[in-house]
RNA sequence: GGCUGGGUGGCAGAGUGGCUAUGCAGCGGCCUGCAAAGCCGUGGACGGCGGUUCGAUUCCGCCCUCAGCCUCCA
């Protein structure tokens, strides 16, 4: 019995679909101006295997998975005049870069990843329903604005009221606005903005009204599930539960989930601070895999530290899993040890528990090793779960020996020995062994150290990997 | 100031009203020519003060402290 922690309610609630055989789950996605950094890949891992699990309960074509890219905004514009080049081309580019780092992190594609620029119909056709209905209201100055006095529920999800919100005064006023709270559904455009044609005239929407927009086109007025980062819970997501639910009528969304956030030195990582690290940076220093489990050490609403050293213990662990599958048969037609599987299970049924759940994963590693020189048949099932079961997280996606020899490094890896030259070297340390001149053996495996080649004499011979 | 979520062993990080988390690192042992890997064993923890309880790290209160949101941000 799946639970997940329903930020609505700010508990957790065994999960229900509205429709029981079809799950329908939206994500708000990236604004894409620029590469994607840590807490993006945080987001993108994270819905990624609450995806899959749900795909695991439901049956894959039974979870429609939406996950939006904002490709018009303010910062979009802003970086396209620094360039000096179409917003398009800029957008583009970086949907492009996204895309290699989602590969990378081995995050399944969205059923749809629908663009703002691409439903502008259906955006305008929103805003004109939440005008005529007497919810939102154009300005002199062109724009369009939500009108939050109107919608009674209005910082339900965010636990603020109105009164507290308007005591903090930290809204700059806006003269165009009745009230400092109301938010923006169409900007008005500026000469040589990018815009589309509207009622109000020419413009662009709001941040917020694209995502109202593309979710209920997408999945229907009420669904069940929509997700995102902490910081998209005031406003976005309230400003998106005033506007989708104003204009149809319906309940929105059942199941709020936000990812915690990212942190360098205890501190948020975020671009307005500028102690962000971009995906690709750490892609240089640390296989995709190395960060994606990184990612799933802690539960997903706990704040996550970032550094090397972690990364370097990510890197430690996950080699320990495939140490543990190094040698073995993973394609045997077993059965899986099914009270590892429902341990496995549980975990995930408790708001996605990954913790726990990779907890799983270092047991069996366990088992695995010590049957391996026992009872093969039996490490086989418990390796194949194993495999299994890290299958489900998108994790051990590798060879276990290509992995090993490959060091869990990155893409930029310092150029060692080739495969070649240290397999001959093995065999004149091996003849050395057989010849009992431990002095020469030795100087070799030194030799081999100094590099970053780690041998290890096994009954089976020796093998090798890179540290 | 308002609201929210935390403070767990050297580090990371789950969890539980009494019973081993797990990983990395450490220590002892087995294995090994020696190592490495693996296995066995082992030490070490629940911010502080009260309260509830037979018993609290786990529940309640207060305090200290950290982070987040209240403004664009995953």
């Amino acid at each position: 019995m799946l639970t997940i922690h329903n930020n609505l309610s700010k508990q957790k609630e065994t999960f229900k679909p509205i429709d029981p055989k079809n799950v329908r789950l939206y994500v708000c996605g990236m604004t894409v101006y620029d590469m994607c950094h840590i807490g993006h890949a945080r987001v993108l891992v994270v819905f990624d295997v609450i995806y899959r699990y749900l795909c695991e309960i439901y049956g894959k074509e039974h979870v429609s998975y939406i996950r939006n890219i904002t490709d018009i905004d303010d910062k979009i514009i802003a970086r396209a005049n620094e360039n000096g080049e179409d917003f398009n081309d800029l957008t583009g580019r970086f949907i492009d870069e996204m895309h290699r780092d989602t590969a990378a992190l081995n995050v399944l594609t969205p059923n749809e990843e629908p663009r703002a620029t691409l439903h502008m119909p259906a955006i305008i056709e929103m805003i004109q329903t939440l005008v005529a209905k007497g919810y939102a209201y154009a300005a002199d100055n062109g724009d369009v604005y939500y009108d939050v006095s109107k919608f009674t529920d209005y910082g339900r999800l965010s636990g603020k009221n109105i009164e507290d919100l308007r005591a903090g005064e930290r809204v700059a006023v806006d003269q165009a606005k009745h009230d400092p709270l109301d938010f923006v559904l169409w900007k008005a455009a500026k000469v040589g903005e990018p815009s589309w044609d509207s009622p109000w005239g020419a413009g662009r929407p709001g941040w917020h009204i694209e995502c109202s927009a593309m979710s209920t086109g997408c999945l229907g007025n009420h669904f069940d599930i929509h997700g995102g980062g902490m910081d998209l819970q005031f406003p976005h997501h309230e400003n998106e539960i005033a506007q989708s639910e104003a204009a149809t009528g319906e309940k929105f969304v059942n199941v709020w989930m936000h990812n915690g956030f990212v942190r360098v030195d205890e501190e948020k990582m975020s671009k307005s601070l500028g102690n962000f690290f971009t995906i690709r940076e750490v892609l240089e220093k640390y296989a995709a895999e190395v960060l994606r489990y990184f990612i799933l050490t802690s539960h997903y609403r706990s704040p996550l530290n970032y550094s090397d050293k972690h990364l370097d213990n990510a890197k430690a662990a996950l080699n320990t899993l495939y140490t543990a599958l190094r040698g073995m048969n993973l394609t045997a037609e077993v059965g899986l040890d099914e009270a590892y599987v429902a341990r496995f299970r549980q975990a995930m049924d408790d708001d996605f528990n990954t913790s726990e759940a990779l907890a799983v994963l270092f047991e069996l590693a366990k088992d695995v090793n010590k049957l391996r020189h026992q009872d093969e048949s039996a490490a086989t099932v418990k390796a194949v779960t194993l495999k299994q079961l890290a299958d489900r997280l998108g994790l051990l996606q590798s060879d276990a020996e290509a992995w090993l020899q490959g060091g869990g490094v990155g893409d930029s890896r310092a150029e060692g020995l080739e495969a070649a030259e240290i397999e001959t070297l093995i065999e004149q340390r091996n003849a050395a062994r057989a010849a009992k001149d431990w002095a020469e053996s030795d100087r070799i495996r030194d030799l081999l150290a100094e590099q970053g080649i780690i041998l290890e004499d096994g009954a089976g011979g020796t093998s090798w990997r890179r540290e």
